[in-house]
DNA sequence: CATGAATGAGGCTTCATTCAT
DNA sequence: GATGAATGAAGCCTCATTCAT
């Protein structure tokens, strides 16, 4: 991929993580990556191709971070380490997970990315059955989600509802959680 | 409060919630509840303020209905009722909540409206903290911030992450948790 | 004249003065003036009615003031007076000045006003006339225009071209110059 | 600069003296000059970008214009020429100086212009300053003042205020009373 | 691969004015 | 005399996209 390609991504993925994917221009995303408009649409059909670029992009990432904790053998081990992982990203990389729940929540955006949010649910959901269905295999099923319901409510209420989000404490609670 | 400022309500908090803020137009608000634009504007200031008259109305509305579980004495109770309560709304009104988490996610809107999104989140906190309180003195924050993750984590997935979300099931299982 | 009549014609003078015309919405005037819109339109047929009004209440003002010189039997002195009565009211009047440049100048208002500017120039240019004829019967008329040019150019300077106009020393060259 | 620019700027510049700038819509100009409004807004940042744009140009022509008079040795001379020119181009050229006193008057405009109009108007001074200190070092300033205003009146009034205005007389009796 | 002029639909907002009360 | 809800045209500006070079 040539550079340029690759810094408008990467300008435009903050770009629609600051202010939304509505809120940002092609011409602002040309500007601050210091490229034509003509090279954008060299490389990107239209302003949805940019977005679903990125996102399949992110999720690819996501995949490949998720491969690296399949290699332990232990599920709570597993587990453990996946909770880790999971808030290391969202407090280093916060505009990441605030792009993908505006994403995944602005009507519009869900219904030009339909396919490949599917596609990461199903993902993380398939990883999280096969750890919990190790350690628990009667009710699975119903862990997984409470446990992803748990992930997901944490980053959004430290990510957009209250200020001073106990986050340490709170994944601390999920790993003690898990770990007995 | 006029008919047709009413109206005129109802309708942009219906179009906010299917299709985002920002893609729905003043023009469309005007068509769909078959009033003037002028009239839009005698009645707010901007497409702004509009916002925030429904956001505040809603919140209005949840310090309501929170108030007629305060009664109930046995906290454990007063808990179930209020999951009960929440689920029930979620199946029923799913366009209030899609909105609701639109609006806290979205960027550009969250500005709009910083100052009401936290005093919404510091009522409900506060609620939920004295219920806690009175189960488990010690641990309480913790367990009001995670209450509060499991209710906004499943209403993420069910409303913008997962199709055929197993809502019952979930709905029982924190039922259950907390009637113990 | 009721005095919320009055109230709206002297708030619109000074917004008019203040914004220029087509600035000053009748919203605005209504606000600061206290007054329904209902009652603005009562009393005056439309925005342009008002401008009307306000010019010919200004071109009223105007000469009654120059009718107390004519009182005044020797022509110099009287050439002196209105010199130091025009000074005087530029200095402590400016907004009043303002209005009336603006007005004459902008092409949609002059349409408006075609007439009373008319009125207005040809009752000055009378008035000055009558005074040069007294003072130098043959070239009166050229004195006069160069007079009224004089006069007229350094209101001009002084309100909208140069800060800091010594607009006293021009004034005393104005009474030298005429009185010998 | 672009020939679809320049038109535009010619186009506005006709729009803008002969109706006033708040009552000259973009749309106006888009029409007039056969251009797109997203060409006029991709050349001019906003409506008062395209006037400063205008204004700008304008001083630029009446400086490289009074640059010719200077290289005239004898400062009588000079000043008759610069009459004769400016006199000239008053004739030829009326809406030229209608938008120029437009402007400089109308409040919103001014403020849009202020550093600009400061500029001209500084330029002008020390222009005419130069001549009269080589006529009279002694009053110059105060002869400055009054040959600007002199001119500046004469033109107000020959624009905006007196039909059948003998401006022939006028010039004639300036270039007499400055050649003696 | 790269530029930027050009388009035209559509967005938010303002405003003079009317009219029922 | 007095109010303010209601209208609809028009204003400024933004934006995704195209295309000739």
């Amino acid at each position: 991929m040539s550079d340029k390609k690759k810094e408008v991504m990467r300008v435009a993925t903050y770009l629609f993580s600051e202010f939304g994917f509505e809120n940002t221009s092609m011409a602002k995303i040309c500007i601050e990556s210091g490229v034509s408009k003509g090279l954008v649409y060299h490389h990107f059909a239209s302003k949805t191709a940019l977005l679903r670029a990125i996102f399949s992009e992110t999720t690819q990432r996501m995949i490949e971070m998720s491969e690296t904790s399949d290699l332990i053998a232990n599920p709570k081990e597993r587990l453990v380490n996946l909770i880790k992982q999971l808030f290391g990203q969202l407090k280093t990389d916060k505009l990441f997970f605030q792009l993908n729940l505006n994403i995944m929540i602005q009507p519009s955006t869900k219904n030009i990315l339909k396919d490949l949010i599917q596609e990461r649910a199903t993902h993380l959901l398939t990883s999280v059955n096969t750890i919990f269905k190790a350690i628990d295999s009667e009710n699975y099923e119903l862990l997984s989600y409470v446990f992803i319901a748990e992930i997901d409510g944490i980053a959004l209420d430290y990510l957009a509802v209250f200020d001073n989000y106990p986050l340490d404490k709170l994944e601390n609670y999920l790993i003690e959680k898990h770990e007995k």
